[in-house]
DNA sequence: AGCCCAGGCTTGAACGATAAAATCGATCCG
DNA sequence: CGGATCGATTTTATCGTTCAAGCCTGGGCT
């Protein structure tokens, strides 16, 4: 690059204002802002005059002076999860496109942040809201016993959770995922294929989703009049490939193994399939396998896995934050008893693992 | 909850400002923009007495405001990419998290934003530094012919990107990977270990990032006089578990197989750890492999793997932009050759699945 | 006493956009 | 033909913060 760097400025500055407009169209700020805002109170002819000017400049109005006057900012606040090494298939990254994709929609944008705690986001959160950097926040992976929704209504800060709490979720807007259905479906999708031997693999009991995630299991076996041999059929151990692999031998090994099994994640399903090739059995055809999460690596093994539908979820908290600090601005709170509640069905994404529907049940 | 609801509000409004914050202090609103940002002008009572009230109030400056006055948003804009499907691993998540970290050292912030293809991400990026929403924007995942930084130079938006294109990258800032590197010392461990028929599963020639790590593999075989012989324990298929389980199939059949492999990603690295226990071999005993990626599944399932130093890679970047744009403020171009540029290496986990330090080499 | 000076604080003026109110022309109607 | 009405545009004021300049007050010096 042989320098020349005196040259004139080609590209238009960051700093474009309304004024600059206003005065390449021979008119004032304000026709400027309603061709923009409200383009029915100017004449036509004055509108593509005002429209050109923009566009030869390439102005685009100032968020910050636009956010100081109508005092919403236009964002949205979300932590973002540290990757632990535990973590075997986090969906959060399918979970901020969702939200940023959503968000985009209506000009919004996602402000990322870190805490090292829930106490630590909450504090976060409030910061941020207080200091108008966003008009909402989102909370991810909201627990029965998390206590950030308390902490946030508290503090009065506007917000909507990927998740809901044991009690309480009624004052707050939620969306989540039926695990219960999730596991039920895979059920009733390998029953529908011919087995009558369905396991399950997951996690020993505590957790909140693994429980779900058990109990649809179980629920489903129980609908299907299959109840009876089901406590020989269940087995618990850490939420690992190898974990999963060593469970399904263990199931295979018994006395009347089953033909199916229903993993309570895509690690634990990833992990038995692997078992099942080792015993010699071929997934889908002679033991079907369904995992939980649809990540990336039951899609590559063909692994069938029951789907969360996560664009939904973003979809959904982006529109209901929306409406919430909308509301805000009109009427304080009290109608807030239609905030949002909705329990969403997953879907079963079916693959080899457990394709070809069996006409007869195998002995 | 009996209502009660017209109590007085207890939690302080979104909405204190430095005004309510000097008439509580009785001081005037400068002082107390003087106490936050130069508190050496202002005497030490009556510091104390702002700061109390600040503190009392619960004031955060306002956010708009002082990008308005400051005309810099302290915000850093990065496309979030989809999930699709084919993602066996992605860092994304890992990235993200450590610039959202550095950036939050010094107040900056991340603003996600989505869009569908490049060129539309450098609209995007154009259009958001225009409207100062962002100082400053990162490109994540640049291939050796990526055109994004040449849009986003000629658009004139400041930027890093984590990766670089083969050419022009002297004129921009960015931080990468060394994969060459990365392959070269899992062979340098593993001949260390005694191995010396290390072969190497990889993608099909073409791609930048798998013939790196593919030319580190046979670099580091040439180093160790082990060159003759690689030929034969190449083996290249799809970036999945499944196709690495096939490659490492074929090449545990040939005659004189490899002792140890090196594995393109952690997809391949995890599918060639089950062949190798299909084949009746210990991992790490018989047969050692190593991956690429360090990603969750490595870990769970205890396989050596490569580490990209993304934590410093989000570091260098963030430091990078605040540079960038400081000195902008400062004075313009110019010193441009200062950029950074930026090969960082990797570094090896090792785990079960190449621990064991074999004293002789075996058949 | 009168003057200067410096430290400590306050006042005025931006930053860029927009809601609300004021202005200007032109049209309409009794 | 005068006043009312209406549409199109401009002016004014404001959001909360900070820079630059101005204003006190008290102390030291001549």
């Amino acid at each position: 690059m042989t320098a020349g760097s005196h040259g004139p400025r080609l590209i238009p500055g960051p700093s474009v204002t309304i004024s600059d407009v206003a005065e390449a169209a021979g008119v004032s700020r304000q026709t400027v802002s309603n061709v923009l805002n409200a383009p029915d109170r100017v004449r036509a002819e004055t509108r593509e005059r005002v429209n050109r000017a923009v566009s030869d400049l390439g102005y685009h109005p100032n968020r910050a002076a636009r956010s100081l006057r109508a005092s919403s900012p236009r964002m949205v606040g979300c932590r973002i999860l540290p990757v632990h090494a535990e973590t075997v298939a986090s969906i959060q990254d399918r979970f901020l496109h969702a939200l940023a994709e959503a968000g985009q929609a209506c000009d919004h944008h996602v402000l990322l942040f870190t805490a090292p705690d829930a106490d630590e986001e909450t504090e976060r959160c409030t910061a941020l809201w207080r200091a108008g950097a966003v008009s909402a926040v989102v909370l991810y992976d909201v627990t029965p016993h998390d206590p950030r929704p308390r902490q946030l209504e508290a503090a009065g800060v506007p917000f909507a959770a990927f998740g809901r709490t044991a009690t309480g979720a009624a004052g707050y807007s939620w969306a989540d995922v039926d695990n219960t259905a999730g596991t039920a479906s895979a059920v009733d999708h390998l029953v529908a294929a011919g087995h009558r031997r369905i396991g399950f693999l997951g996690w020993p009991e505590g957790s909140s989703v693994g429980d779900s995630r058990a109990h649809g299991w179980l629920a489903a076996m129980d609908r299907h009049g299959l109840l009876a041999q089901s406590h020989r059929l269940d087995v618990r151990g850490d939420d690992t490939m190898s974990s999963g692999t060593r469970l399904m031998v263990e199931l295979l090994d018994r006395p009347g193994p089953p033909t199916a099994v229903v993993a309570a994640t895509d690690a634990l399903g990833v992990g038995a399939l692997h078992a099942v090739r080792h015993h010699g059995l071929r997934p889908g055809e002679d033991v079907a396998v369904v995992g939980f999460d649809d990540t990336p690596a039951a899609a590559a093994v063909g692994l069938s896995s029951v789907r969360q539908p996560i664009e939904e979820v973003g979809r959904l908290i982006m529109a209901e934050l929306l409406r919430l600090v909308g509301r805000n601005a009109d009427e304080d709170v009290d109608e807030a008893a239609e905030s949002l509640h909705r329990l969403l069905v997953p879907e079963l994404v079916v693959r080899a693992s457990s394709a070809p529907p069996r006409s007869a049940p195998g002995g």
